[in-house]
DNA sequence: AGGTACATGTAAGTAGTTACATGATTAC
DNA sequence: GTAATCATGTAACTACTTACATGTACCT
């Protein structure tokens, strides 16, 4: 494929997961041609690229290769943490953004596990389920999760106007 | 607090959902103390800071500010969704070590819950209980979907063996 | 005396984003 | 013809990690 349909195929397919920029797709593209692992269709310099035999040895390498993962940064709960130096409504109105947000994700998962199940059989269709149910999972709690912490910021303001 | 202290405290309190260095922690204590909005406790130039009034009223503003939340990245779930270039046992080994974590994590949260319901009426309370509930939800959703994934496997695996 | 926790910092390097720049092709 | 989509790339910048370097204080 393309550079340029590389990413949207990262978008469309590890969208609520990972995440590529032109600015990383583009160089990597030309280093990983030089190193032999990626080859064009044409001889132009541009264009659509696949893997080399060597390419998909080395992905498979890679991708046996212990990780780590990265420290933890969540904007949203560093700031609700804090939230006794916001106005109580900025904490609420977060929380209902992040509320609808989860809401929205769940659809998509729903449209996206409905994609999967038509075509069964695929040899990938167990580790693409694996990875949406892990969404669909994270989005379902991020729900319940957010739900509550209204009803509880809710009691709060009620319990302080009223004391 | 002291750089060590604040980073320490970081750990402990934000552990689940934010981190810093020490290579960040101490070029911004410098920064910070030059713009005025943290002070020395002693003229040394070492040892514990605080805020001024205008740190406090910059960090009110700040935790004000609109935000974005940075592109996910999560090296699991790229490696699972790979898994058809990988061994499924290794798979397998993944999902177990996300399980284990997922059901420690809980088991922290639980200590820090008891911990913050012994000294109720804090004002702070209410948001530390929210951000300590976004990872209960969250472990627990990683738990029961790491569960589901590995009996997935499991079944497809047995499927595969006795065609 | 030796180890562990407390404490502070820098320098090099990596990773990644954002903004800018350019142009071809397709759809209406 | 003009707007959107497809397509490729670079340069500057920001954020952050890691490794290194150094020293004190306390405990046993």
């Amino acid at each position: 494929m393309t550079g340029y349909a590389l990413r949207a195929a990262i978008t469309d397919t590890l969208g609520h997961f990972w995440h590529e920029s032109f600015g990383q797709i583009y160089p990597t593209i030309t280093a990983l041609e030089a190193a032999g692992l990626l080859e064009r269709e044409a001889t132009t310099g541009v264009g659509p690229v696949h893997l080399t035999a060597a390419g998909e040895a080395r992905l498979r390498e890679l991708l046996a290769e212990p990780f780590t993962t990265p420290p933890p940064r969540d904007p949203l709960l560093l700031r609700l943490f804090f939230g006794r130096y916001v106005p109580p409504e900025l904490t609420q109105e977060r929380l209902s953004q992040a509320l609808d947000a989860a809401v929205s994700r769940g659809e998509e998962f729903a449209r996206v596990r409905a994609e999967i199940e038509e075509q069964p059989g695929s040899p990938d269709a167990i580790y693409w389920l694996m990875t949406l149910s892990a969404g669909e999972h994270a989005a379902r709690a991020r729900i319940a999760w957010a739900r509550e912490a209204l009803e509880l910021l809710d009691r709060h303001a009620d319990a302080e106007s009223r004391p």
